[in-house]
DNA sequence: ATTAATTCGGATATTTTTGTCCGATTAAAT
DNA sequence: ATTTAATCGGACAAAAATATCCGAATTAAT
């Protein structure tokens, strides 16, 4: 469904979330641990939330990445998926047809975008503060 | 969401099946032209559809692929894209946790099974037969 | 029998995604 | 100033997905 490179992305931002909450700025090596991911891949990853203005990132030492506090309620899930994977996951036809819409659908078309907005609906209701309160509550997890 | 070879078979038995109404066999480079995709990779894709005995295929001058009449009616889109793509879509774990259960769930746990869920109840219900109806009909199509 | 048209299956090539490495840059602490 | 700990960004590597090629096997028609 996401790539790779979002799950990691939407695991860590809630991680870094959850941190920010307490007022810590996380580092990578920090991050990786916390989300059972690899490292270097995951800083690109970061990187890319970071360039779109998702997290914030600090050089030298004791820097790191956290999440304003004014930002942390309005952070949706649309929002990081968007920044990592783009938004073809809630454009693109079903079928890989490269025009398909109600003047031409593909066959699937109609329960396919069903689908596809149900997941658009839903990953814009739901913020990144949302997904965070359930793991500070310990009733969800972010590895294994 | 489905890969590139899981469009092409989806796209690629719905072409089948149609022609197989009419008591038609077709061979590769007209199923090929008929869903704008690759000829040889189109090929792959069909003869894992043909191992997992949905559809059946005959070598030699004037073969090619068919659908069984008795067949047309209980294939349903879900078997078609587990023979392609397997099953992982329908269990994997949105941010791809190994495990990822009521016991111990990810964040997203809940909200993303429910879309899930959806897609897998909407191609256990939706039948290549279903597809190809309104392909006939002319109001849908499947390349471009 | 020979030929022509087809799928099969294995090998290979290309592209994309995933992942790593490392020098450059930045900033805090000593 | 120097050291230390961090991200940045570009180059590179490995793995997976996508795509191609080709000889072998099969079948129908001549």
């Amino acid at each position: 469904m996401f790539s790779k490179a979002c799950e990691y992305g939407i695991r860590a931002i809630i991680y870094i979330s959850q941190k920010s909450q307490d007022g810590h700025r996380v580092n990578l090596k920090s991050v990786a641990k916390a989300i059972d991911s690899p490292e270097a891949f995951t800083a690109k990853v970061l990187q890319s939330l970071a360039n779109n203005n998702i997290i914030s990132s600090s050089k030298g030492s004791s820097g790191g990445y956290d999440i304003p506090e004014n930002r942390q309620s309005n952070i949706t899930l649309f929002d990081v998926v968007n920044a990592i994977d783009g938004d073809t996951i809630y454009d693109k036809c079903g079928l890989g047809l490269q025009q398909c819409n109600p003047q031409k659908p593909c066959p699937m078309h109609y329960k396919f975008i069903a689908i596809r907005d149900n997941l658009k609906q839903m990953s814009q209701q739901t913020t990144i503060h949302d997904l965070t309160k359930e793991l500070l509550q310990g009733t969800t997890c972010l590895k294994r």
